[in-house]
DNA sequence: CAGGCTATCCGTCACGCACG
DNA sequence: CGTGCGTGACGGATAGCCTG
């Protein structure tokens, strides 16, 4: 639990983390991504690049925003499952319960 | 108290599917 | 067929708990 959610607001205010901006050519393993800080960048990159960074930056946004969604209805839907359990095993409880009822009854009027 | 373990959240990538 | 979206998988970050 207890997350601070920071990366919420630097994300709503269009401040984006250094880590999350990567090279454009995706494919390598993110830890190696990580490594790649714009520190390390010495030439500004091509003017044409800009375009494919923006258009990328976009595209996380996006995803960061789906995946957020993604797993809250998840939750929501291991919720009402859980609920659903519970129910069905009052309703089972009840069930035997009165079958039991049911039983004795019988019994005794066979005697 | 430091260090290990575990649970939870988050961002990103990769993939499949639907749609125009 | 290209594009966008939803989602599973993965790995990093953080908090809380336990133990020596």
């Amino acid at each position: 639990m207890a997350v601070t959610g920071d990366e919420t607001e630097s994300a709503a205010t269009g401040d984006i983390p250094a880590y999350q901006l990567r090279s454009p050519n995706s494919g390598l393993a993110h830890s190696i991504m990580m490594a790649a800080s714009p520190g390390n960048m010495q030439s500004p990159p091509p003017p044409h690049t800009e375009a494919i960074t923006l258009k990328r930056e976009v595209r996380l946004m996006k995803n960061r925003e789906a995946a957020r969604e993604c797993r809250r209805k998840k939750k929501e839907y291991v919720k009402c499952l859980e609920n659903r359990v519970a129910v069905l095993e009052n309703q089972n409880k009840t069930l035997i319960e009165e079958l039991k009822a049911l039983k004795d009854i019988y019994c005794h009027k066979a005697e």
